[in-house]
DNA sequence: GTCTATAGCGGGATAGAC
DNA sequence: GTCTATCCCGCTATAGAC
């Protein structure tokens, strides 16, 4: 035990991140200080720029895998069908996707103001993907006749804030079990696009 | 012009709240100094003190005072009659109180992290006060059997997140008027909480 | 009520030994 | 790759002059 120095990169990189997303999401970047991190991962402050150049860059790494996860999951989900099915599929994917991952889906949602204006730009065109993702369901699914939907864009941003929204409370073993919470959203997302009597 | 010493507390005071959200709201608490308050105010960073004890009690007085607004005039809008019509009257005032503030709901929901304990718990309880007033109206739509909802708090939650994502968006003066954006939001709210067909 | 000056601390990042 | 030590800077908050 408590071996003070040698090689351990293979295992150090990746606790770093784990605590930086950690400390980050429950103080927010500017109030976590790199002698807090390298703490929580057992280092000396200075070997921590042994895997990031800078704090900058850790914040937007953090992000930037998180996005990219985002996406590629999303990718590999492959959604297909009519609009109703792919907007169910979204749904479902958005709320498993993210309810396991609290502390990234706070980070990327608070701390884009403390990004650099070049990371946050890259940031904020991932963002954007993923965006068009759910307005392009919405769109076919007016095109299709099944939606009614006034502005396309405007429903993006409101039900993604809804879903998104869902992150900032659950939490594992509570009350609600996951798959009840899918249910309950579902629910409200096909509604609210839905052809309803005044 | 350009007397460098003097009484002003009676503008002094307000500019001093007013610097502070602004400036909070753009690079968040823990990023800002009080000396880019005091350089906002046009002061130096001492002559702070005359009006708040510390750094944390500014914060916690802007998201206060926010808070105590919201409720004090959600009282005066006086919601009455079905509940139907209640909602719409909630979701209308949401939108028309946060559209004209985003600084201080911008503050008021992203840094709870940096309050103090104490003052977490003040905040966190008005901010549970007006979340019960959108679930007192969900209930009694569903007791009236207007409103088919699964589960009226995490509803509740839902359709918060929902309008107050609005106000993270949305910018007076750009593409759309805050009157359509509010019938637009009325319309996917009404939806989500309606008797729909499968 | 505001100023200037400063105490006391903690921050990010780097240098060089091991 | 990690350590210790340190540079240099900026922070909150206070003290005392005006």
């Amino acid at each position: 035990m408590a071996r003070k120095q040698g090689s351990h990169s293979d295992i150090t990189g990746p606790k770093v991140l784990d605590a930086a997303l950690r400390l980050i999401a429950q103080h927010g970047y500017a109030a976590v200080s790199m002698r807090q991190i390298a703490a929580e991962v057992g280092v000396q402050a200075g070997a921590l720029y042994n895997y990031t150049p800078d704090k900058q860059s850790l914040l937007f790494d953090l992000m930037r895998v998180h996005m990219e996860e985002v996406l590629s999951a999303l990718a590999d989900a492959d959604l297909q069908g009519p609009a109703l099915q792919r907007l169910e599929g979204f749904t479902r994917f958005h709320i498993r996707f993210h309810l396991p991952r609290p502390d990234a889906v706070f980070v990327s949602y608070m701390e884009l103001r403390n990004l650099s204006e070049e990371n946050f730009h890259a940031i904020e065109g991932l963002r954007r993907e993923y965006e068009t993702a759910l307005a392009e369901i919405l769109q076919a699914g007016v095109a299709e006749g099944v939606f009614v939907v006034d502005d396309t864009r405007v429903t993006t941003r409101a039900l993604i804030a809804m879903l998104t929204g869902l992150s900032h409370w659950y939490r594992e073993g509570g009350l609600l079990a996951m798959d009840e919470v899918e249910a309950m959203y579902w629910d409200l997302v096909r509604k609210s696009v839905s052809a309803i009597p005044e």
